[in-house]
DNA sequence: GACCGGATGTACT
DNA sequence: GTACATCCGGTCG
């Protein structure tokens, strides 16, 4: 059960979004496996980091292996983690909730369905108490802790989900028939490939 | 300095 | 399926 080794991050953001699908991914020991992610990156129109460095994304221009995470719509959260070349990152969308559920749930409502739990960028920052004051933090150092997993599983790619520029780019990877996705996989855009 | 719209989630109908 | 909460960065004046 290693941690990521730190050339994991240098690899490419598209790579690494794949890769990601499977780690362990926990904020202060409560999280799970990453089950979906999307690639972003300075070319392209839907990413943060398109229009050049700002107050709110330099994280993403900084250092590999470092968190951005922003507030979207004014109340939600979104953990991205920066990989590749400057300015690119893979947002983190929905996990399988392993460890801590009683804090998750506190979190984010007792009578809350287990399976909306972490599916969703801003559901899973809920449940794992992420917001602005992780925004730049290390990955590798507390509280967050990524475990390399054991065997890759089958991963699906297909579009991205809530953006209106380049949505043609299948940038988005998630564990197949995983019932922990924020979305399921549409058919007719979904290919399946493996590690 | 004002305005716009967004990598969303929830509570309704 | 639709409304709405609620903030900030980017853009244009």
């Amino acid at each position: 059960m290693p941690p990521l080794p730190p050339a994991f991050y240098a690899q490419d953001v598209e790579e690494a979004a794949r890769a990601l699908i499977g780690v362990d991914l926990t904020v202060d020991g409560v999280g799970g496996t990453i089950v979906e992610t999307e690639a972003y990156d300075v070319a392209d129109p839907a990413s943060h980091s398109f229009a050049g460095v700002s107050a709110r994304n330099a994280a993403m221009f900084g250092a590999v292996g470092h968190a951005y995470v922003y507030r979207i719509y004014g109340l939600h959260h979104c953990l991205n983690i920066v990989c590749g070349s400057p300015g690119s990152a893979v947002l983190i969308r929905a996990i399988e909730p392993r460890h801590g559920l009683p804090r998750m749930q506190e979190r984010r409502g007792i009578d809350r369905p287990l399976r909306q739990l972490c599916a969703g960028p801003g559901r899973l920052c809920a449940a794992l108490a992420i917001d602005l004051a992780l925004d730049g933090a290390q990955l590798n150092a507390p509280p967050f802790r990524l475990i390399t997993p054991e065997r890759h599983a089958p991963i699906v790619t297909g579009p991205r989900i809530g953006i209106t520029k380049a949505t043609d780019r299948p940038r988005r990877f998630c564990m197949q028939d995983s019932p922990w996705l924020s979305r399921p996989v549409s058919n007719s855009l979904a290919a399946s490939q493996h590690n």
